[in-house]
RNA sequence: GGGCCCGUGGCGGAACGGCAGACGCAGCGGACUUAAAAUCCGCGGGAGGGUCAAACCUCCAUGUGGGUUCGAAUCCCACCGGGCCCACCA
């Protein structure tokens, strides 16, 4: 027995002599647990065929249900794992019996670090410790009787997995955005498009397109000839490569990168928190780095506007909105002041995007992000010192900004910094003189790094101002009485010319006209989402399917030399030194090679051509972005998943509502928004996996490869499951074990004796209240397990485990069993005669249960089927069939198919004692007589002045003038409204009276 | 600093704007037992009245204070408390 279940349990201890063989005991559960997992593993009663398969049946709605595959970390599952698991089982099991073909699939997401930090300190392959977890987590999860069809398993760590992996990743390299189309298209079409001579490049190196509106930068709406494009022949072999190389959707740059040294690798800002690692919480500083980047900004209003047509929680949906960052303002662009001599190709005006044009009357200053072009040009050409510009100061305070961690630049987010640049802007406005400075609140990533300074209306803007003596002009008139710094509310303009007197928003509609038709800006849509960084420099993900040549040109490897496999390594430590160097550069003999080998497209380059290999590798979450993918076909060699396969289970007939799927039906060919009908996992993956998914899935989308342009239609996050813990009176906790309950609802620490509170925190090895699932189902069984766990609450809240509380579940269990099986002799126990108030219970019993599942409201489905046992079990007591039963052989049979979703062991284990020879699994789910889910009549509050009074019965389907007539009637309600006036009757059929009188 | 969510018995939680507390745990009482465990049955928000005991009756109760409504746990506003997320995004 373990530590972890209180020796209250009730069954874990060996059954004395006395109890009868047949009771449901925690040894019995066990027993026949086991025999049906391995009956449905022998039989495969779940593997569920493909189009084209035997057994097929494409006349039958599809439902794909899908958990989130977990990590499998050495320590094996913890009780969060199966809620979500446990959630979608109970959904599957329920929509084969209402007779969907179900796909319902697990697998590993198994690339990661922990398994390369345990390598690093032991020397042991990663992929060995990886495999090693997986028979863990699989073993276990086969424990809880889950409904997967293991034929379709997958792991990341696979080659025949990471073939396709890379190989999506190569169609996004021969991929670029078609602007004008809005959608991928492969880069072929681009160069056939340049060469024909249907587009050419300007010198911005954008796509102009012949006899469309251009739409270059400045062009001012210019059509035909634009000036300053080039014709693709005109361009050099090098710059014609270079420029395809950066439109590439993946591709590679020069960028800033959260550079972690701890981790020895870089991160995505997705991964940084709070300046620092989301994993292990190191320091991250800033680099620039040449990495692979992914387009993902080009779907920024695609993954937005698409939002719409999901079937998410709404949190979620606002989260990813959020994070796209959607704003609409104005780019405007402000002359430099060219004092000196000033070169080809220099800046000659800094351009700023701002969502309050308005307040371009109050611009007092420029600041650029201290990596921003001027500022290079600055230390280059040192404008003349006028105004104390000190060019060894700008210097010092961009090495400054640069190097340090983000966490220190937050932590002195309050104290504006900043240098003087030494050189001034014209306001397009009012004309003026501006000074321009460097400063590292205005961030490189976003718009053009560059900003208009308005202290008056914007507090940062203030705070700087106000730090270095800059002036502040508001050009909003606050209300009267305002004290405050800066007014971001609404009011009219002032000190803003003409457009002094209106409000923000005509003010904004004013100047942006005004400045379009100056040519001294335009609209514009800004997004905060940033293109995805997707190089990690370590050793424990898919390598990328390129080499470079001795000049540092990459070229892809061909598809039919896919996967491009994992070298093993002798020493997994990452190299020594300050900047990122990728582990795999180690693998010497791998990484450099020739084209021929490497599988280099002759047409490329000579297979004898010297090349070494990418040593970055992709970030953990490249697996994850398209596994729901290959469970639809998991085994295909010839395809990441053919095309019958992936219509089959991702098209499907949705409408908006949320039970509205019940009677889709497959269409070959039509074409729905579709995808995964339920995924269900942690709210922790709301942004990162849940973006970069759809992001490759439109790229899939885009370029013909799948039929929907979303992955999952619906989502639904479980709740985390947390534990009790104490907590001292300043709020630090004490290890569960050191603590003592002395009498109900008080403890104390057992060291002290002083008293501690329980509170609710996230379970943790420190806090000693980590529950292992293998103790509880060795203990009371899988069944109760699950119904525990489904139970403790709605499967979306965040839910304290207590282990006292399973008794009930197993209780609940042992009367069902009871109210079937002869406890003595493992006979079924049969009612010749039903009876009809159980037969009226039983069908509400399952309409109750087919409704709360649809909504996934388990814990009420599981209340309604507690309720039905009580009832049925009360009934026998009133028979006094002690001996026989008091269900019908009929109603235990419906009895066994409701349970199935919830305690499918059991009631598979009824089933079969009941005669049966085929598992339940497929079996018919109940119909509900509507007329029997009924009472004959109804009880009816009656209010008077809308306080309860009294209840009459009435009939079931009493209209309202019989009701209020009946409520009149009463006696009582005559006695509450004696000598008063009657001045209104609410009656609300079926419901209720409401006499309100005076 | 911004945003979102949540506050209901001793505990987990039920409750299309319509009987607050379904169901489970813990508790109490009883049955069975030499006894205990297990099992089964019953009781259960608070205060007061009523009764041998019940039934029953009255008032107060869903964090606090307002509002909307015939009627509010549910909708709106403010506040208090707890949690989560984002955070110099111009």
């Amino acid at each position: 027995m373990s530590s972890t279940t209180a020796a209250s349990s009730p069954t874990g201890a060996t059954p004395p002599s006395d109890v009868p063989p047949f009771r449901y005991t925690g040894a019995l559960a066990g027993q026949i647990e086991t025999r049906w997992q391995a009956h449905w593993d022998e039989r495969g009663t779940f593997i569920t065929p493909n189009p084209g398969e035997p057994g097929f049946d494409g006349s039958k709605p599809k439902f794909y249900c899908m958990d989130m595959f977990p990590y499998p970390s050495g320590a094996g599952l913890h009780v969060g794992h199966p809620e979500g698991y446990t959630a979608t089982d109970i959904v599957c099991r329920y929509k084969r019996m209402k007779g969907y073909r179900v796909l319902h699939p697990m697998g590993w997401d198994a690339f990661g670090l922990p398994a390369e930090q345990y390598a690093i300190q032991t020397g042991v392959h990663p992929a060995l410790t990886t495999r090693r977890a997986i028979d863990t987590f699989r073993r276990q999860l086969k424990r809880f009787g889950f409904s997967y069809d293991w034929s379709r398993e997958i792991a990341t760590i696979d080659p025949d997995y990471y073939k396709w992996t890379q190989w999506i990743w190569l169609r996004a390299y021969n991929a670029w955005y078609d602007a004008e189309s809005r959608r991928a298209r492969p880069i072929s079409d681009l160069i056939a498009q340049l060469e024909g001579g249907d587009a050419r490049v300007s010198m911005f190196g954008e796509i102009v397109h012949i006899g469309e509106r251009a739409n270059l930068l400045g062009a001012g709406g210019m059509a035909f000839e634009p000036v300053g494009t080039q014709r693709w022949h005109e361009l050099s072999a090098k710059d014609q490569r270079r420029f395809i190389d950066e439109q590439r959707l993946a591709y590679l740059a020069e960028v800033t990168v959260n550079w972690c040294p701890k981790l020895g690798t870089v991160l995505a800002n997705e991964e940084v928190i709070d300046g620092k690692s989301e994993r292990g919480g190191f320091p991250v500083y800033r680099r620039p780095l040449r990495q692979w980047m992914f387009r993902i900004t080009a779907y920024a209003d695609r993954l937005l506007a698409d939002l719409e047509t999901l079937d998410w929680p709404e949190s979620t949906r606002k989260l990813q909105t959020d994070w796209i960052g959607r704003s609409e303002g104005a780019e405007i662009d402000f002359p430099l002041v060219i004092d000196g001599a000033q070169a080809a190709g220099m800046i000659d005006e800094l351009t700023v995007f701002t969502t309050r044009p308005d307040t371009v009357f109050g611009a007092t200053y420029m600041v650029v992000a201290p990596e921003h072009p001027l500022v290079e040009q600055v230390l280059a050409v040192p404008p003349p010192a006028e105004g104390g510009a000190d060019v060894a100061g700008i210097r010092r305070y961009v090495e400054a900004a640069r190097n340090r961690a983000d966490v220190e630049r937050m932590a002195e987010a309050k104290q504006k910094t900043g240098v003087f640049l030494g050189v001034y802007v014209t306001n397009p406005a009012t004309r003026a003189k501006i000074p321009v400075w460097t400063a590292d609140y205005v961030l490189t990533g976003y718009g053009t790094g560059a900003i208009m300074a308005v202290p008056g209306q914007d507090q940062r803007d203030w705070d700087f101002a106000k730090a270095f003596g800059l002036p502040i002009i508001r050009t909003v008139r606050p209300p009267e009485g305002f004290e405050g710094e800066t007014f971001t509310g609404d009011g009219p303009a002032m000190n803003s010319g003409f457009l002094d007197g209106l409000h923000v928003a005509e003010a904004k509609k004013k100047i942006v006209d005004w400045l379009e038709k100056e040519g001294l800006g335009r609209r514009r849509v800004n997004y905060k989402l940033r293109d995805w960084l997707f190089s990690r420099q370590r050793y424990w993900g898919e390598p990328f399917p390129i080499v470079y040549d001795a000049d540092g040109n990459h070229y892809p490897v061909a598809e039919s030399a896919l996967p491009v496999t994992l070298p093993a390594l002798e020493d997994y430590t990452p190299p020594e030194s300050d900047d990122p160097v990728p582990l795999l550069s180690k693998a010497t003999g791998w990484v450099d090679t020739t084209a021929g080998e490497a599988g280099v497209s002759p047409e490329l380059l000579p297979p004898e051509t010297p090349v070494r290999r990418e040593t970055n590798t992709m970030p953990g979450w490249a697996g994850s972005c398209w596994y729901y993918l290959r469970y639809c076909d998991p085994k295909n060699a010839e395809r990441f998943c053919s095309r019958d396969a992936e219509r089959a289970w991702m098209l499907g007939k949705r409408s908006a509502g949320r039970d509205a799927d019940q009677h889709a039906q497959f269409v070959p060919g039509v074409h729905h928004l579709g995808g995964v009908d339920l995924y269900i996992g942690g709210s922790e993956h709301a942004v990162l996996h849940l973006l970069y998914a759809r992001f490759w899935h439109k790229i899939l989308f885009d370029l013909g490869e799948v039929s929907t342009p979303e992955p999952f239609g619906k989502l639904f996050h479980q709740g985390m499951i947390t534990s009790y813990a104490y907590q001292r009176g300043d709020k630090t906790l004490v290890p569960t074990d050191q603590v003592e309950e002395i009498e109900e609802g008080v403890f104390r620490e057992k060291a002290t004796r002083t008293a501690v509170t329980q509170v609710v925190a996230k379970m943790s090895k420190a806090l000693k209240n980590v529950v292992n699932p293998d103790d509880v189902i060795g203990d009371v069984g899988a069944d109760t397990f699950r119904l525990y766990e489904m139970y403790m609450g709605p499967l979306e809240a965040t839910k304290p485990w207590s282990t006292r509380d399973m008794v009930g579940m197993f209780r609940f269990l042992q009367r069902a069993w009871r109210l079937a099986v002869d406890e003595q002799t493992g006979e079924p126990r049969l009612a010749r005669e039903p009876s009809l108030a159980v037969e009226r219970q039983l069908h509400k019993t399952v309409a109750k249960v087919e409704h709360d599942i649809e909504r996934l409201a388990l814990n009420t489905a599981i209340a309604a089927l507690i309720e039905f046992v009580n009832t049925a079990t009360k009934e026998a007591e009133a028979r006094g069939t002690h001996g026989g039963g008091v269900l019908t052989k009929d109603q235990l049979e419906r009895l066994a198919l409701v349970l199935a979703p919830f305690a499918p062991h059991m009631a598979e284990e009824l089933w079969s004692r009941l005669g049966h020879d085929q598992t339940l699994a497929y079996h018919a789910w109940p119909v509900v007589d509507a007329a029997l889910a009924k009472d004959d009549t109804v009880e009816i509050p009656v209010q008077v002045n809308g306080k309860l009074r009294h209840k009459i019965t009435v009939p079931a389907g009493a209209d309202a003038r019989l009701m209020e007539g009946a409520a009149m009637a009463d006696e009582r309600v005559k006695a509450a409204i004696k000598g008063k006036t009657v001045r209104k009757v609410i009656v609300v059929p079926g419901r209720l009276v409401n006499i309100v009188v005076s």
